[in-house]
DNA sequence: CTAAGTGCAAATGTTTTGCAGAATC
DNA sequence: GATTCTGCAAAACATTTGCACTTAG
């Protein structure tokens, strides 16, 4: 009888969005909209200036200036649908934290690949060792880095080349 | 008969640092010294800019300069002597790597204070994620946050005064 | 209609850098 | 004595903000 109203189960992005902001006040603008469909069409990690280069070079009615861009961004995270999850070359990376299973990752020092990784244990003793201290937690960042696989061992990129002197 | 030749066991920081300077062609300066000594007076938690206070108006011959204090951060990180655990407020926050023993942190979002803790299964966890995925895990940053004990409950500060309408 | 949002350009705040003179090995 | 450092001022960045105009509700 009802498509989805009371409980706001498997609501979109969009909508999730759209409920963040009525309840401060906030109005769902054009602008806004444009970027949480661009940010979500695709789980890629990003960080702001691609965001802005997509966004706003485009000429028509779908182009969103730099300034709405990271103030959206930072509404995003605001509302839980994004998540900040590294700091690479001096620039926030974002990813897609509504509906998306928890994780952490991996970063290649070298070739700056983000490898996602799942492990409930971690969750789990952190609940602990807040419980213990009297601290509530709300969210928590995991940058493990290092050499990924590729980055690892040396060049062993030319492989045919009899290079036994 | 030696007192530490060739194992640098217990060396204090000056002399790791010195070590790591040799080993680039690069020079012990009476600058490096000074933000070593201070660095490592306190096991406080700090950023560049404080340190930048503290050693920037002094008068005397013991002044350091801003670009100095930046540059001295960025190479006490790599040699291993400091790590950047944590970024408030835009900046960079350090703590002492060389002999301290591992830990990660609780960080309250509305105080700022900063609660370490120390948990070996977590380093254990990630050196099996990691090598599950051929990676050569080199460090790692847990930033955990939420509400310290204080700023969790609603100011129960005024306990005397009766205001029960 | 009115409060909230946008784009622009300018500001902010941290960290980096070019360069001339100073200091280390 | 040659090479590396320092301090300074300026630059480089990412991100934020003031403001006049536009737009959603």
């Amino acid at each position: 009888m009802s498509e989805l109203t009371a409980l706001n189960v498997a609501a979109t992005p969009i909508e999730k969005f759209q409920e963040f902001l009525v309840t401060r006040g906030m109005r769902m603008t054009r602008e806004r909209n444009i970027i949480v469909e661009e940010v979500f069409a695709s789980h890629e990690h990003f960080d702001a200036e691609q965001l802005v280069e997509q966004l706003s070079r485009r000429r028509d009615s779908r182009r969103v200036s730099r300034s709405t861009v990271f103030r959206t961004l930072r509404q995003l995270v605001e509302a839980g649908l994004l998540r900040s999850v590294a700091r690479q070359d001096g620039r926030e990376v974002y990813e897609h934290d509504y509906g998306y299973p928890q994780h952490d990752h991996l970063i290649c020092r070298k070739c700056g690949t983000l490898i996602e990784f799942h492990n409930s244990q971690i969750r789990d003793i952190l609940e602990e060792v807040a419980r213990e201290r009297g601290f509530r937690m709300e969210a928590h960042r995991l940058e493990v880095t290092g050499l990924c696989d590729n980055c690892c061992r040396p060049p062993a990129s030319r492989p045919k080349k009899l290079n036994l002197l």
